[in-house]
DNA sequence: GTCTATAGTGGGATAGAC
DNA sequence: GTCTATCCCACTATAGAC
């Protein structure tokens, strides 16, 4: 019963996410929330902390889900199909992760270490398998960043360009 | 002697990118490059149809660019190597032109494609090899932009990331 | 080709009443 | 916790004089 402030934050958080996702980015912002919750904009910074505050709850926000999501994935197809199903469910927030300057002081602490830790951790635990989870990481980005922001030909069969990480990824495990 | 008109719009336009690269593409827009060519907001528009024409003309000249750097790159390595080095040159221009939906219809005609058709040709012009191709693509972008949006741990070894990459690569050609 | 003047839009943000 | 009122800023864009 005490901290109802933090339920009308954290239900505001959840609105901004829907929000979020059908407005697009870029028409996101405090007025767009502001006129879902049918409120008025100065009435959000009892809130929040401004913008930026808002923002960092969101991705916090999809930090923390995303470490959760690869939590059950076991196994290289596992882990591509739920990185990349669970970008595509969220493309926008998606985006606002990745596709801009992180102000990490806005992030809860660890979430973003949580989720990054998952992703390191589908090659093990030692720094020499490092670079090759980081390419992957960055392959998978790749293949969802470039499909969210429309950049591949309609007819192109992205199922196989995905086969090809993963049959690539299982060969390094298997021989590792 | 005659498009001089025209000689002014490319001089612009390379500042503008000057402009892009030392403030930022968030801070870029028509006052900015107003202000850097020592000249009024409102003079530009004798030589831009409004800011999504100068955008379109500075990504026309990204895609031209990259066409041409691409046309030495024998190899996947130097392939690998010539995106690298092209992208990270000039990195706002690069996130212009990949992280934000694009406007075709204020392109050059043709300018994308020539690039595209680059990328594609590195494993050859038959459909059955787009896919791999599409994920290389999507691997090497994955790469420069995680690293120009500053999402890898500063001592990250990205140079052993790229290996991986190119051995793989090589391992398809190998084997066609 | 550049200027001044101006209009319009949209956004973030603060102060203070209720 | 929400409101009104207000301010500030930045940027896009147009009209018309020089």
């Amino acid at each position: 019963m005490t901290a109802r402030i933090s339920d009308r934050r954290r239900a505001l958080t959840a609105l901004a996410g829907a929000v979020l996702e059908s407005e697009g980015l870029d028409a996101f912002g405090l007025g767009a929330l502001a006129r879902a919750a049918g409120v008025k904009t100065p009435s959000l910074y009892k809130h929040f902390d401004g913008l930026a505050d808002l923002e960092g709850a969101l991705i916090s926000e999809g930090f923390t889900a995303l470490a959760s999501a690869l939590e059950g994935a076991s196994g290289i197809r596992a882990f591509a199909e739920t990185y990349r199903a669970h970008a595509l469910a969220r493309p926008q927030l998606y985006r606002l992760m990745t596709s801009r300057p992180l102000d990490r002081s806005r992030l809860e602490p660890g979430a973003e270490l949580a989720a990054m830790t998952k992703l390191l951790d589908a090659f093990g635990e030692s720094p020499a398998d490092h670079p090759r989870a980081r390419t992957l990481w960055a392959w998978a980005h790749g293949l969802v960043i470039l499909q969210i922001d429309d950049r591949f030909p309609s007819d192109a069969d992205l199922d196989a360009s995905w086969e090809v990480l993963i049959a690539t990824a299982d060969g390094w495990t298997r021989t590792h």
